[in-house]
Parts: structure tokens; sequence; C-alpha cells
DNA sequence: TTTATAATTGACTAGAATGGTCAATTACAT
DNA sequence: ATGTAATTGACCATTCTAGTCAATTATAAA
């Protein structure tokens, strides 16, 4: 079925990928239209079915793609020894941005798999569930953080403050072409954390 | 054009502002389908561009309704005088909460007419924005935040908290019809907010 | 009861968009 | 020169779209 798709130019298979990612998570599985996928991608109608039996093939090969991706990146590039939450938060979005560069819209989709009420999505989800909260747990040294807050609670709050910053970043990207300063927003967000550092850390951990 | 519409039993007009709230905020304008929202609503096809000359029209005084009753529900209702930043912040959260029980999906198509990219749009929002602004300025007591802290960073903070936390709750609920328990919802936000003040506020304010 | 007005219906358009097909063409190796 | 794989886009049946309108019902007034 995809095997035609995974040879061709890795260039314009990943201008099909994205241009799909951003049609579906715009207007998802029902909405979302082959024929603007095509356009978009600048290839033929036809092409596109060549390469996906229908409209569930191509969904179903964007969402492993999707969730392959974001967990390969992450699972081959953190560095589980480290033990400070802030450090390994820091290289998570680091490899998130690094992803976001190359597919800009995989997030996007990612939520729309995420969200969905579709059984076999969820299950679909289940390893980025596990990774995600193992990023938290796994290896943390959580004598660091202040007796008086509660743990979940606060560890809540640190992922809630860099997924919000991540997407009002987004929007306010959107729609402007201009090239995206990610040095610049990987500097914002080290100031964010140091300021959670503060809120969140027993003060001999300063 | 919206006379018949404003005078209809209220049951029947709020049924119908849900429905079109739903359908829209879940695609968007253009795919959006006027044919849903009346099945949804149990309504004729005539009856909606009776009220409505068209689909756009609807869309107007949707955005005017969503606009108005959120203004509405926090100027009247908010206590200026309280300038504790978690007070200020409950409060909004306990009206939200208020209206999101009216409206289910207000919030949602909020949300939809504050990423658009359309100019007239965003205007429309200006009077939101600033008392969004206002909420998290006006008479409060910024001298209770440790110094350490960018305040601005801290704010974005506390906000993001809340409608993160808003977000998810209302994803765990969807779907499910069962009713959802308010004062546990509340309950909950009351912890996180303790969370975050002992996150920000100098010792002596605890 | 009659009459006038307003509210409501749903079958009905004309047109657009949909996912998907396929014979024909091009590109590219051998 | 030949065979295979990649690519096109016109085409199709079907579904869906926003919006209309003559007919019906409900409401209120006289």
């Amino acid at each position: 079925m995809n095997e035609a798709f995974e040879k061709i130019e890795i260039e314009k298979r990943d201008r099909i990928i994205n241009c799909a990612f951003k049609e579906f998570s715009k207007y998802k599985f029902d909405k979302a239209s082959t024929n603007n996928i095509v356009k978009e991608a600048n290839i033929s109608k036809g092409l596109l079915f060549y390469y996906f039996n229908n409209k569930e093939d191509l969904f179903e090969y964007l969402s492993e793609f999707c969730v392959n991706t974001i967990l390969e990146e992450i699972k081959n590039n953190i560095d589980w020894n480290i033990t400070d939450i802030f450090e390994r938060v820091k290289q998570v979005v680091f490899l998130k941005i690094r992803i976001t560069e190359r597919y800009p819209y995989i997030f996007h989709f990612g939520k729309l798999l995420f969200d969905s009420e579709s059984k076999d999505l969820i299950f679909k989800n289940r390893d980025l569930m596990e990774l995600s909260s193992k990023i938290y747990s796994y290896n943390i040294d959580f004598t660091k953080f202040k007796e008086e807050v509660e743990l979940k609670k606060a560890i809540n709050i640190i992922r809630w403050t860099l997924e919000k910053y991540g997407e009002e970043s987004s929007n306010r990207f959107k729609g402007i072409d201009k090239e995206i300063d990610y040095d610049a927003l990987l500097e914002e967000i080290n100031s964010y954390i140091e300021v959670l550092r503060i809120a969140f850390y027993k003060g001999e951990y300063l």
C-alpha cells in the first residue's frame, strides 16, 4: 500500500505529510478534504490515491507516523541520567522544537489524536502517554521540591506552562511567514523555567 | 433580522445558540453545517433562516452574543475591591463555570474567535482582551509576590494553569453525559490555586 | 367564530464539493 | 527499444451545501 510512498524523495514525502497533518488537524477526519491536500501539496489527485488506498488509510499512516516520529526522536535523544526535572524538561522542549521545524503541524495532529473519542486512536496513543508520564517521573529527584507543594499538581503546572507557551507562540506565528527564531523562543522558555524553579524548589537548590 | 429570534422562549433560544456554538467551534465557519445545527436543535431548516438571513448573520449574532455574555457576567459580578490576585482569579473561575453551565460551548467558540486570523473578529475581541488584562492587573496588590519572580511570567503561569485545567476537565467530560460535579471541580481548582500561592507569594502572605 | 398575523414546517432547489477511478502520459531504468 | 513505475487530471456518482417558499399551524385580536 504505502511501499510506493516510502521510497519517494524525502522532500516530497514530507511536503505531503505536512499538508495532510495541517488539513486533518484543522478540520478533523470527516471535514478534511483530500482535494485540498493535493492542491496544497502540489500533487495530482491520482497520485495521492496511488500512495494510499483511501482517506482512511492516509489517516492511519499519519497517525502511526506522528506517534513514531515523536516517540523515536525523544526516546533516542533524551538523557535519562539527568535527575533535575527542569533540565529534563528543557531537553524535551528542545527536541520538540526540532521536530516542529520539520513537521510544523505534527503536534496539532497529535492533539487531534489525543482528544479523539474513538477508542482505537486512544489505544494508539498509549505509548505516547507512557512516554509523557515517564518524562516527568523516571529518575527524577523529587526531593528538590518544597515539601509544602503537592508534587502532582506542581508537575501539572510545569507541563501546562510549557504546553500553553507552545500553543500561544504557535498562534503568534500563525499566518506570518517570517521565519521563526527558535533560539529566541528557547531562551524565553528557559526564563519561564527559571520562574518555575524558584516557585517549586527548596531554597538550597536555586 | 433577529427581532423574531430575540422574543422566542428562552429555552429554545438557548438550545439553538448552544447547538450553533458547538457546530461552529467543532468545524469552524466554512465546514460548519446549518443542516447539522437545525437537526441537533430540533428545529426546521426554514426556521433558522427565518431567524437569521444567512449563515454569516448567524455567526455574527453568535460572536456578539458570546462576547457580550462573558463580558457582562464578569463585569457585573466581579468585586474589583479585592486586591489579592488569587481571590480575584477564584471569582473569575466561579463566574466562568456559571456561564459554562448555561452555555457549554461558549468558551470554545470564544477561542475560535480569538484564534481567528480575520481582522474584524480580532477587533470584536478587543473588549474581551481588555477585560482579561484588567482581571490580572486592576487594583491587584503585587507586593505580595516574591521579588525574585518575574511578575508578568508568574501571571501568565497562573492564567495558563487555570485555562489548561479548564480544557483538560472539559475533555475529561466529553462524551460522558453524567452531570458534571462543579463543586468538586471548584474545590480542585482551589487546591491548584493554593499551590500557586505557595509558589509565588512571599512567606509572610501564606 | 372569524380574521389577520406570526411562527414553523420540510420538500425542494441549483450548485458545489466529496472521495475515488482510470485511461493516458511521462520518466526512468535496463 | 522496451518494460515498468510514477504521475496526471478529466471524470463520475454521490452526498452535502446554503438557502427558498408555498403550505400549514399556532396565536392573538375582534
